[in-house]
DNA sequence: GTGATGGCGGTTTTT
DNA sequence: CCGCCATCAC
């Protein structure tokens, strides 16, 4: 079988003629660990693929010995796709089976994201941890959920806590490869009064018990195996196994996936990574930009390769996205060039709000069209899913064929979860999150109540809902129309369990959406959206045929919370800066360019310069996905939580250099604003940076005070009630009281 | 056990 | 303004 790669290792490599010095510099270089720093735009994935392909050219490594990591799966499935075409690669041997439905890894090869490579590895080892192999992942409802039940049961306020943040503090333990029995004592802190630490233990218990695990854990878990004296020959196998790593965006990689690739890579140290510090964007999740100066030191004499030369962007936006990214202060440093042309500059355009902010996209994308763009290479970006909305209702207005893929996506859908937890309780009875979500949807008159005894049981007995409820059902602790519901609910699933093993997973799902009056119950809900949610459901069936068999299934959609319908048809993309990372569009419009929605406000209270300069990395990246045309737009009032705010234009618009702006604003609505360099909270001040903020003044910086009358051109004229630097409280004579920066009204007399 | 009502808090980004 | 909850009447 290794004929034909020596054939091709004898012949010349032609691919490698096609790249620059520098990317043919990161893809020669096998031996030894590499770093490639990679600007947006300069070929990054066109290295990696080709030196995957190269290593399996050169006959250095099989597939199977070589660990690929992406971010996302979407990155995991086009590197696939593109090493399957790489001319040394195309043996049927290496490529066979590569495209798994999902995008998951395929046995032979691994390529993935940390977690589905995680995932993989921690299936064989389970029951080293306390599992079983067939462990589900929980999405993040499940385990505030599971969180919420621990702290009610122990008593602690849920209200003052809120099991949301608590859980993302064990998240961010867990992403630093932290065990309850590793967090340091004083980082446990204040939470929940001093009992965090204890919760974390408390939840990791119980999701051993559930069998469960969340997405943490799989990195958790296995590094956990890894650091075992006693499991050593299972680390050592994995490291002499993978005598080549692979991996994309090591700018993102946390501080757990760091030790988990460090681990891996001891033996061979054949280890490159490829990363651009200035697209480092998820701070917020852990990552951890050191590991990038950190490569250096863990492993010693690493070549570094820079690539600088951008074959993306047109003159203008690069120099424009160089502009800004340039006011960071932390960065190593470095300046994208292009051969290209200047092209267009990045067009600037303020609009009076937000509905005339969709309006002026929709026109541009029509003008777009009209030269010649496709639709499919246009791109609306987003700083928050949530201003997907009104993109999308314009569009649907002007009938612009558009998808948005951010949101609410597919597999979070109520319809599609309960769905799954159907599914999930028929392959894993002891999943007692499915049982909880099936035992009274749709409505069978099982109520809190008779749920907390079958609670009460299961937790004296240590055992699962499901099976607590089996032994309730053959005492009288159950009666009339309560215990015949159940006995049929359990006896359902007990048929549908039989039926799983001799019919397909498709079926399966069907009969069971029918039998158990899923079905029923939304073609009898007459609410507006029943009928979305019943196609959701045949796409949902549908989406089923991809997979060989139900569990393979529930892997990708505890994995990948994303249908693959990826129709690639003639559609404007809507989507978050996060989402667009690694993409590339003809023409991009970024919308929001707003003090506090972006930069995030919440990003600069709560890190400071560090989130401020992550979120002009975003600005960064969302300019950077731009081949030829850029447009910047701003609002001046928003609606937000239902009243109109004023807003001041983004500092990031100042920081565009002149040169390669052209502003299309009508009104004026635009002007430079003069700022200290190292004021981060600017426009109106969150909660929590008034607790330390300068005293308020009584007069705004523009001279309006407490009784001052004013005229604001949305709200009318009102009278000034309190002022707070150049935040005016007003109370509008017609629209209420509102909080409105002083720039935008006027004295009235 | 269910459905209606009203108060309150919340909007960052994702595997 | 929305969705989530706790509370209350049936």
């Amino acid at each position: 079988m290794t004929t034909n790669i020596s054939e091709q290792a004898a012949g010349g490599f032609s691919y490698l003629e096609t790249l620059n010095p520098a990317q043919r510099d990161a893809v020669e270089a096998l031996d030894g660990p590499v770093l490639v720093l990679a600007g947006a735009g300069t070929g990054k994935t066109r290295v990696l693929t080709t030196r995957l392909g190269h290593l399996l050219a050169t006959g250095r490594a099989y597939p199977s010995q070589i660990l690929a990591v992406t971010f996302t799966n979407k990155a995991a499935a086009e590197m696939k796709r593109r090493v399957s075409e790489m001319p040394g690669a195309s043996h049927p041997e290496y490529i066979s089976g590569a495209f798994a439905p999902g995008g998951q890894p395929m046995e032979g090869w691994w390529l993935g994201t940390f977690h589905s490579l995680a995932a993989r590895m921690l299936r064989r080892h389970a029951e080293i941890v306390g599992l079983k192999s067939n462990f589900t992942i929980l999405n993040e409802d499940d385990q505030i959920r599971l969180l919420k039940q621990l702290m009610e049961a122990e008593n602690i306020d849920v209200k003052k806590w809120p099991p949301r943040l608590l859980i993302n503090v064990i998240q961010k333990w867990k992403d630093k490869g932290l065990t309850p029995d590793q967090v340091p004592k004083d980082e446990a802190g204040h939470f929940a009064d001093g009992r965090l630490l204890g919760l974390y233990r408390a939840y990791q218990e119980r999701l051993k018990i559930l069998n469960a695990c969340d997405f943490g854990d799989l990195l958790l878990h296995v590094l956990t195996i890894f650091r075992d004296p006693a499991h050593e020959d299972i680390l050592v196998k994995y490291q002499e196994k993978f005598k080549y790593v692979l991996v994309d965006e090591y700018q993102d990689t946390n501080t757990g996936q760091y030790l988990w690739l460090r681990l891996l890579a001891q033996k061979h140290k054949n280890i490159c990574c490829v990363g651009d510090d200035d697209q480092s964007i998820y701070g917020w999740r852990g990552a951890d930009i050191g590991n990038i100066l950190k490569f250096e030191k863990d492993f010693p004499g690493a070549k570094i390769v820079r690539l600088e030369q951008n074959y993306r962007s047109t003159g203008h936006i690069l120099s424009a996205a160089n502009g800004v990214i340039a006011h960071n202060q932390s960065r190593l440093g470095k300046e994208l060039w292009s051969a290209g042309d200047a092209g267009h500059k990045v067009v600037v355009r303020g609009v009076w709000d937000g509905m005339q902010e969709a309006a002026a996209a929709a026109e541009m994308i029509e003008d777009l069209q009209r030269k010649g763009i496709k639709l499919s290479e246009m791109a609306v970006l987003v700083r928050a899913a949530h201003q997907t909305r009104a993109f999308e209702e314009r569009f649907i207005k002007e009938a612009i064929p558009h998808k948005v893929l951010a949101g609410m996506r597919f597999y979070e859908r109520q319809e599609i979860r309960d769905a799954i937890a159907y599914l999930r309780l028929i392959a894993q009875p002891d999943d007692d999150l499915a049982f909880e979500r099936t035992i009274n949807v749709p409505k069978r008159g099982i109520g809190p109540t008779t749920v907390a005894k079958i609670h009460t049981l299961a937790r004296s007995r240590q055992t699962s809902l499901s099976h607590a409820l089996g032994m309730m059902l053959e005492t009288d602790e159950l009666t009339g129309k309560t215990k015949e519901r159940l006995k049929t609910f359990m006896e359902n699933f007990e048929r549908w369990r039989v039926l799983s093993r001799e019919m397909s997973h498709v079926e399966l799902a069907q009969i069971v959406l029918d039998e158990s009056g899923y079905t029923a119950m939304w073609l009898a809900d007459k609410s507006p959206e029943a009928a979305g949610r019943l196609d959701n459901m045949k796409e949902f069936v549908n989406a089923l045929n991809e997979f060989d068999n139900l569990d393979m299934f529930l892997e990708h959609v505890s994995l990948v919370m994303d249908s693959d319908d990826n129709t690639s048809d003639e559609q404007v993309s809507i989507m978050t800066y996060h989402a667009a990372k690694g993409l590339e569009y003809d023409a991009v419009i970024l919308p929001g360019w707003e003090e506090g929605l972006f930069p995030n406000q919440r990003a600069m209270d709560e890190n400071g310069i560090a989130g401020l300069e992550e979120e002009r990395r975003l600005a960064y990246v969302g300019l950077t996905r731009a081949k030829k045309r850029a447009a910047v737009f701003f609002a001046a009032n928003r609606l937000i939580y239902g009243s109109w705010q004023s807003s001041l234009p983004s500092r990031f618009i100042d920081e565009l250099p002149k040169d390669h702006v052209e502003v299309a604003t009508e009104t004026g609505l635009y002007q430079a604003q003069p700022r200290q360099q190292d004021y981060i909270s600017r426009g109106r001040p969150s909660r929590l940076a008034d607790i330390s903020g300068p005293a308020p003044k009584m007069e705004s910086e523009l001279g309006f005070g407490p009784g001052d009358k004013v005229f604001h051109q949305k709200f009318g004229t009102g009278t000034v009630v309190t002022t707070d630097g150049n935040k005016l409280d007003i109370k509008f004579d017609k629209a209420g009281r509102k909080k409105v920066i002083d720039s935008f009204v006027s004295k009235a007399d």
